[in-house]
DNA sequence: TTGCGTGCAAAGGTTTTGCATGGCA
DNA sequence: TGCCATGCAAAACCTTTGCACGCAA
């Protein structure tokens, strides 16, 4: 079931949003910071392409998609080799919303929901697209004595 | 720290919006339908004023903001004070990848999952903007004989 | 009366889409 | 060669802001 679904062409700028990202494996990119930091890079990609290559790549499961507080922009991360072996699978993902840390959760308690709610509610969780929001423990201080 | 700031006036405006989130308490609402709602229900309301009535209701802790992953809408929500309170409200959502349908899901099993993360894992889920990712059962049949 | 709240409209920003061209296979 | 991908620009979208008028106190 793998195979090539359809004919997709290796460009230059695909190649450029992809290893960009892949350089920077712990920061979170808007669009926008993507377009000018290619820019800069000698490899300028037009906005909309860049726009089609993350909405392609989040697809594959190479990069993971995460929205600002505000709700007007999205950043992305790339977190693709892990989801592509497969080894996430079972676990989950603790995103803070204060510091924007991503953690790696490896717990059986929680490769449990997915069952659960797939036999009681009828609906497949897909644990690579799914992150959890909330505060890590040093954030949670820092909000608790504001 | 609480509420009357002062010199705020009670206008018909206000009124509505707070009443209609109100009498929706398990709801989430995009500014959009509010004002359609509200144009319905015989009194109309500005979406300029919409906004800045929940930009105020948010400070006041009335209402809450929800961001979905689509990034592209924001919602609202009646019910500050429980959440607050931090009762097992663990209201959790489901978005299905295939159809973009949005379930609710009130569940105590799943309210465990706040509780067990905090204790072992020290993060603070913060359920309101937690959604999982999967397909919902209808979209998983057709996937599957695809 | 005073001044906040409202409404309309225009601005602001992010993301999507249309169409002709260019590049990969 | 065929067909996908790109780029530019315009559109679509949600949200914010400016300004004059209306209404609560």
């Amino acid at each position: 079931m793998q195979g090539n679904r359809k004919s997709e062409y290796q460009t230059r700028q695909k190649a450029c949003v992809l290893a960009y990202l892949e350089a920077h494996p712990e920061q979170h990119i808007t669009a926008a910071q993507l377009v000018a930091a290619l820019s800069r890079n000698g490899t300028p990609v037009g906005a909309a392409t860049v726009y089609r290559q993350l909405e392609r790549l989040e697809e594959q499961g190479l990069v993971r998609r995460y929205v600002m507080d505000d709700g007007n922009s999205a950043c992305w991360q790339f977190g693709g080799e892990e989801a592509k072996a497969g080894t996430c699978h079972s676990h989950f993902h603790l995103k803070c919303t204060g510091c924007g840390i991503l953690i790696h959760l490896d717990c059986d308690h929680l490769a449990a929901i997915t069952a659960h709610v797939r036999e009681d509610h009828g609906f497949a969780i897909d644990p690579a697209r799914t992150t959890f929001y909330g505060l890590c423990s040093a954030c949670a201080e820092q909000t608790s004595e504001e």
